[in-house]
DNA sequence: AGCTGTTGGTTCATTATTTGAACCGTTGGT
DNA sequence: ACCAACGGTTCAAATAATGAACCAACAGCT
């Protein structure tokens, strides 16, 4: 692994409930040399990415990603369009929507919406990270993933998060191909209990799955009316950010099958 | 400089006109050795900070930048609340509205708002950079920075955007002091002509100017009115952004300057 | 006070990585 | 068929990264 790696590894440490890290911390968590960690943190400090806390000293991203992302969303504005369809899904089916992209390992929030039309809803961060396996964008994703892709992933030690959580990577293999029949995938309390959770993938111009559109629902409200309408829904509101990022679904994604 | 800074260098080179940028064009722009951009792009990629596109191979910012500001907004949410502030003080100014934040060396536009109110009208994109010495929220951030800070600013070459740009460090330190005495900045034509740009700093929690917000207008419609419903918004809605973040302003900050 | 463990930060000889000139194979223009 | 420019690759030489040990400062405890 490159110095580089190791150093932008030192940002993905950060979540959404460890906004701040100190040197040791730091240290401990990469397994790197205490030595390395600093010089390393203070190159990233130095170029914006990370900015140190006055008082304790620890370390918290710096401006910098914000102005990247602003530019990133300037030539390929995923974000700001996302957050129109979320607001107008979730009005619709009265549910949680979120849009997540896939990486490497994990599959990563990047922003929702709540509706206010139930007191009780699935509660969200943004940025979290997420697995694969165990969610229903990871399955939308995967499911139009390369083949080999989804063999790394489903290579790695797969969690159980909840007794419901498919583990057994053949049994992951059978729910893609049937995820792949109707383009739209589901889980059932696999990565929290009581969540039921509805995703499509969404495509970038080489038409591949770039990231995924989900709706999250308490399970006891999952009435069949409620599932038809999460799909129908969710099957639009997909195709239009799809094509509102300029991207394209491959040939074969299932256009308009019976709900 | 150590390689980890070089490689965020090499981030640095995209831009809001130069989203898509090919090997060949980064070496030349970054004077590196082609095999070291060639490598450092390799590693930036492999964590997500780039993507190369299929067909011409040019590189563009990665999904992983997206990531990172969501993560640093869920922690210091000064994007979402800023879109809210802008959308407010544009509507009550009539004129386009814009949220930056200081970097080392230049200005970075993070987010801006239009009003719908006037044909004519200053246009922006976002993640412009821009400088500290020739624009109203460069000054604004100045006024309230280190004096250390501001004359490695002033140290360097200045160059004249406009026929009215101030180029000489002892003209910018007087109107400096101006800026301290009301709190708000403006300068007329200094970046662009017939551009009149008005700017109050924005504080983080350390009650060091982080950035500012700008109200730029037609010069032509800059009546003494208007100049005052401006800078009354202005400091109304830079107070409110500037708490919304954390932030307070220091002790000599003017409170209630009389317009 | 004194002890103990932890913090952020620093040093420097050893080591491993980065570097860059030169080299491919392709592509697109003339 | 040529030429230039492109992305990508190689490998000895040069340089930068590394890590064990060491500070000083602080906090909690006896």
């Amino acid at each position: 692994m490159g110095t580089v790696s190791k150093a932008l590894k030192l940002l993905s440490y950060f979540a959404p409930d460890r906004t701040e890290i100190g040197l040791s911390d730091l240290t401990r968590l990469s397994g790197m040399n205490k030595a390395t960690v600093y010089r390393l943190m203070g190159e990233l400090q130095e170029s914006g990415f990370v900015e140190q806390g006055e008082n304790d000293r620890a370390y918290r991203l710096g401006p910098q990603v914000l102005h990247l992302a602003a530019l990133r969303e300037a030539s390929t504005p995923i974000l700001s369009v996302s957050r129109r369809v979320l607001r107008e899904l979730s009005d619709e089916t009265g549910e949680t929507t979120h849009v997540s992209l896939g990486h490497e390992t994990h599959v990563q929030t990047l922003s929702h919406a709540y509706s206010p039309s139930h007191a009780t809803k699935v509660t969200m961060d943004d940025a979290q990270t997420v697995t694969y396996h165990a969610t229903s964008s990871g399955l939308a994703i995967l499911a139009y993933a390369d083949p080999e892709f989804v063999e790394q992933v489903l290579s790695q030690p797969l969690e159980a998060h909840t007794s419901m959580t498919l583990v057994d990577p053949n049994d992951i293999r059978t729910k893609l191909a049937a995820v792949r029949e109707t383009g739209l995938s589901d889980t059932l309390g696999s990565f929290e209990l009581e969540v039921h959770s509805h995703a499509v993938p969404i495509f970038g111009a080489d038409r591949r799955a770039i990231g995924a559109l989900a709706v999250a629902a308490p399970a006891s409200r999952m009435s069949p009316e409620q599932q038809s309408t999460i799909r129908t829904a969710l099957r639009r509101a997909g195709a239009a950010l799809t094509h509102r990022i300029g991207g394209s679904p491959p040939a074969d994604y299932p256009q308009d099958v019976p709900v």
